[in-house]
DNA sequence: TATAAGCGTGGAGTGCGCTCCATGGTCAAT
DNA sequence: ATTGACCATGGAGCGCACTCCACGCTTATA
């Protein structure tokens, strides 16, 4: 499929596509050579990468650590050693974020009980939530 | 204190201190006037502000977001009601992003098990994870 | 009093992640 | 053959969150 249609699929704006593939986070298939086609052609595999992108933004990574990720999990696409250890790296960055907001979350109830409750004894302290 | 005890407490670099002032997330004390002392004071609690601005970036918020709520926050601090809506909101946009993370999480984990158990059947895919 | 450390202000620069635009090539339909 | 939609490239610009620098003033210490 050609760019249009593809970021439609993908539900990004056509500049950003272009822009991930100017940085290597795409890697669509050209078809010039001869001189008919200069496109670029997407797989519909494509769209999954995309996705799988716009995932790993929202669990906070730049796009320079998806890229190295993911080349990294190119790289061990054979050996399944190597993609459970990429794998197993995500997750545990994941399960650190999450255990970071576990506290801020702690702290926001343990705050709100203490509005609540009238204000007993001293307000809860952000420090006593951090690690 | 000076800003550069400050910003050690803080554990920000001045330069950082002072963005935060000129975006107006931190309001030091002024000691100008007469002639004699120009310098910004800072206060104890204003370390707890300074933590509390790194905690809500940490969340994912950004500088406007943070000086919004905590404006909104300041609006209400002698309105429990008001105190407690903003409490309310920021644990609800925090568990949503929560959801998304456990989503994820859920991905990875299902895909490790595939690639552990020798890939019978289809892959994980990601879009079953996706809300 | 000289000196050095610290402070404030203004402005430029940086890296990230886009976003927009001008130019020009390609292609399908008329 | 012309039109119009779509494509590619290069480069500029933008908002965010800093970061760095030059300048000049203030204050503590020698």
């Amino acid at each position: 499929m050609l760019i249009s249609e593809f970021a439609r699929k993908a539900g990004l704006p056509v500049d950003t596509i272009r822009f991930y593939i100017a940085k290597g986070l795409l890697k669509p298939d050209r078809a010039l050579k001869g001189g008919s086609n200069p496109y670029q052609l997407f797989k519909p595999e494509d769209v999954t990468a995309a996705r799988m992108i716009k995932l790993q933004q929202k669990l906070g990574y730049t796009l320079g650590e998806i890229l190295a990720l993911n080349e990294e999990y190119r790289a061990g696409e054979h050996s399944s050693e190597r993609t459970i250890e990429v794998i197993q790296l995500q997750i545990e960055r994941l399960q650190h974020r999450k255990e970071a907001m576990d506290a801020a979350l702690a702290f926001l109830l343990g705050k709100l009980d203490w509005i609540r409750s009238g204000k007993p004894g001293p307000a809860p302290r952000l420090e006593d939530y951090e690690r």
